[in-house]
DNA sequence: GAATGGGAGTGTACGGCGTACACCTGATGG
DNA sequence: CCATCAGGTGTACGCCGTACACTCCCATTC
């Protein structure tokens, strides 16, 4: 016979840090307090100070979370290292869909948790495996910046889920003011008539091809810094 | 004579807006308060949402105060885009340096200001001038992302000022799980004995270089979208 | 089986934060 | 001379992260 049970399922650093992810994924991250994350874990708000530290930590922790089992497809031969590397890099991709806050999250980290080292890792490895130098595999990954992790900054559109209303003071831009800018929306607008923003997709896999065939032009030039 | 003077110089949004700039300078962006700037202006706290209709606002005012008067080069000839490019974002990259916080400032910003579309029309001028159509200018601009602010993501570095004590109940990596990492930052150490992290700035221009080099190749091959 | 040590969860409290709202005050212009 | 109103004030609310001292209960040890 089991020893009585404990009055609920105890806490755990894991269970701590997907519920964090739940209540990031339904409310957002900047609506994710200590606080709130203990009320539904049923518990007092100190209690969650046992299994993290603080609320990088958590924030630390929910990254890591995403990132471990992550799938980390090997290249079969030396000149498949592109795939590997697009497909390493959409695997990542994919978690931000379900997960809006993973992006603003990522930007803020400073601590190299072991996930988040283990993806780097793997892209870096897949580099040289494919015959490219240390020298060059190392600012090949600065060129890369944050599309390693699947996404790339927001130019022109708006933050997701429609615009708030604005209350700021600042003057409104007068679109003649950007003839340029009007100009490639006006030639976007004709190309996809009834999109509401850019292709971020597009935008995405674009941005990577073009530094993954800059990459292949360098490692054919046998190029090195300095 | 003049009228009796006001107690003190009265406040307008330019001047919460420039010694909020000054604050966030000295302490950092996350330490600027409302409560601690109006103390500093030698005023209470609500005075200043007279000026600013709330803290997003001020945020977006300090970008915009900095960002506004940024030199703009036109390009004198046809072939000459690519220096003209490089000169305008050098100039805000030089902003970087007396304004750490404004990095993270701007990548959560959400409103496009117009001194922020000023620099973005400018830079989309230069490659429409340049003989880019505005389908290809579109794209490198997006190509371009953060780099048009003249900042990339971090990618190695511990954020700048030094390690905080962590407190983190992560696990601490081990070197030896990570090989490609070891060997990119051992060739790097070899290259640069005395570096204590990577040369920002050499990865940044040269991440410039590949995607103007880029550019220029895709501009030569009529590139278009879709 | 009694003593004990320690880890999990509690309760209270502090010092911040952004900002809503009602108010005052003094210069301005009809 | 009075009405207006922009700019500055004071108070208050509901949040936040987390320090610190505590209780409680289980597992271990004698």
């Amino acid at each position: 016979m089991p020893r009585t049970a404990p009055r609920r399922d105890p806490l755990s650093r894991d269970a701590v840090l997907r519920a964090a992810v739940a209540v990031a994924d339904a409310q957002g991250l900047e609506s994710l307090s200590m606080r709130q994350l203990a009320e539904r874990l049923g518990v007092v708000p100190m209690a969650l100070y046992k299994h993290v530290a603080d609320k990088e930590d958590l924030i630390d922790g929910m990254v890591e979370i995403l990132l471990t089992d992550l799938p980390r497809p090997a290249a079969n031969r030396r000149a498949q290292w592109r795939d590997a590397v697009v497909a390493s890099i959409a695997a990542v991709r994919r978690l931000h869909g379900d997960h809006l806050w993973l992006r603003r999250a990522l930007e803020t980290r400073t601590l190299r948790t072991p996930a988040v080292l283990g993806h780097m890792e793997h892209l870096t490895s897949l580099f040289l495996a494919g015959g490219f130098s240390a020298d060059l595999t190392h600012h090949l990954m600065h060129l890369l910046g944050n599309r390693i992790w699947g996404f790339s900054p927001e130019l022109f559109n708006e933050a997701p889920g429609g615009t708030a209303p604005r209350r700021s003071t600042a003057a409104i831009p007068d679109p003649g003011d950007y003839p340029g800018i009007l100009a490639i929306a006006t030639d976007a607008r004709a190309r996809r008539p009834d999109a509401t923003g850019c292709d971020e997709d597009f935008e995405f896999d674009f941005a990577l091809g073009v530094i993954l065939d800059a990459a292949e032009r360098l490692r054919r030039a046998r190029w090195a810094s300095g």
